[in-house]
DNA sequence: TAGATTGTTAATCGATTAACAATC
DNA sequence: TAGATTGTTAATCGATTAACAATC
């Protein structure tokens, strides 16, 4: 794997790091990675990466160029030896452990969504209140009552935690995922969480996501009736 | 309700125009002006609101600044208005009928999740081509065969297209939807949709968050061992 | 009026877009 | 070597942060 020169980790020297858009980006690089390897690519331009990928050429080379330094001036990049690079910084070959607050249908779902598998997510354990739910298993995952969540967490050293739980019990979940020592918190329930400083929290916000859909409708629809050209975006 | 002084659309005159940072804020300041107003609270200030919130104050002037007008210096603005008009903005009150692709378990999760109602979301169909879901109820939707979906969009007009298919099967799906008049697509698979210029496609890619979460994790534990502070964010 | 807080203007920061010299 | 394409530097754009004069 050709890391950027100088970016590796020398004893406690630097950690690459890379942008918040950019790492983003990162899985639709690989997705378009991964099925142009399928295809029997060996090699891959920034221009048809970024074809596939949906991605401006200028933004593929940048982003590329803040943690790979493998690309061939003249050739383009080895599709393979990307997809390694990729996945070792997506943490996709480490097994990420985490355990699920909320056994309700969403919870279900992403205990369940099969994307997740490939990336190296591993739940170890929902938890939830419903008596009717303990005890179940959700896909492979055993539902416990919330109340051993606190002592599992600790006994397998599990670092991230999942909420999907409803918009009320959300804050409570989080304290108590803290408390036990959870790191990084994926928040899928309606609630801006508050943690301590050093907890990593990212807010999942389905109703962001629908308002720009219907924001976007709504000023489609007005922009028409005034004669006016219509906004895209992809 | 106040809306910015001069942005109401005079006829033919302009609308008002929000930067996308800012619309996808405006739900938490939507969630926080609730429960404020469940508190009893009348008026609130720039930096109490940001603080319930968990945004710069500076921001929230900032953004409210360019959508609203009804702000009283030495004062603060009134939680009420400001809530209408919010729920203006984000179409909250029109009703935002949608289909919904694909009656797995990620779209039985939004297709029942809670949160959506009372953002107007109205999901009128789903669809899927396995004909043991069909016919089958998913909370109040009626699941009908993937062939019948042109049909039941143009004759209904729905403009708001979800995806909740398998990878393989995205692609297809959006470009039936797009000849049928679909003009929004809401894409939970893992694939980079390629649509036509005036079709808004909001991808909601589960795994860019799952890299966010499981690179920091990665990264901590890295800056750790080389006795170095970790970094945090909210 | 005096104190508080807005709305706006200016300064900073960071990401995207573009262009091009280095190099396979 | 000539052609293609990278990696990087420069230019542009837009968002965030800060500061302050206007005003309730």
């Amino acid at each position: 794997m050709s890391f950027q020169k100088g970016s590796r980790d020398y004893g406690d020297t630097k950690v690459i790091s890379i942008s918040r858009p950019t790492l983003q980006r990162l899985p639709m690089y690989h997705r378009a990675l991964e099925r142009s390897l399928a295809e029997g690519l060996k090699v891959i331009s920034s221009s048809e990466l970024g074809r596939r990928s949906g991605i401006d050429e200028y933004q593929v080379r940048k982003d590329l160029s803040s943690f790979y330094g493998g690309g061939k001036p003249g050739l383009g990049y080895d599709v393979l030896d990307l997809i390694e690079v990729i996945e070792e910084l997506l943490g996709m070959n480490n097994l990420n452990e985490a355990i699920l607050a909320g056994a309700g249908r969403l919870g279900s779902a992403i205990a369940s969504y099969p994307g997740f598998e490939r990336f190296g997510l591993k739940i170890v354990a929902m938890f939830d209140k419903d008596p009717e739910k303990v005890s179940r298993h959700i896909g492979q995952v055993l539902v416990l009552d919330v109340s051993k969540m606190p002592n599992l967490i600790q006994r397998l050293g599990v670092k991230m935690g999942i909420i999907a739980t409803p918009a009320d019990a959300a804050q409570e979940v989080a304290d108590t995922m803290v408390r036990a020592g959870i790191e990084a918190i994926w928040n899928f329930a309606p609630v801006n969480l508050r943690v301590s400083e050093d907890v990593f929290v990212r807010q999942e916000d389905l109703a962001s996501g629908l308002a720009t859909l219907a924001h976007h409708l709504t000023n489609k629809a007005r922009s028409r009736k005034c004669s006016t050209a219509s906004s895209s975006e992809a």
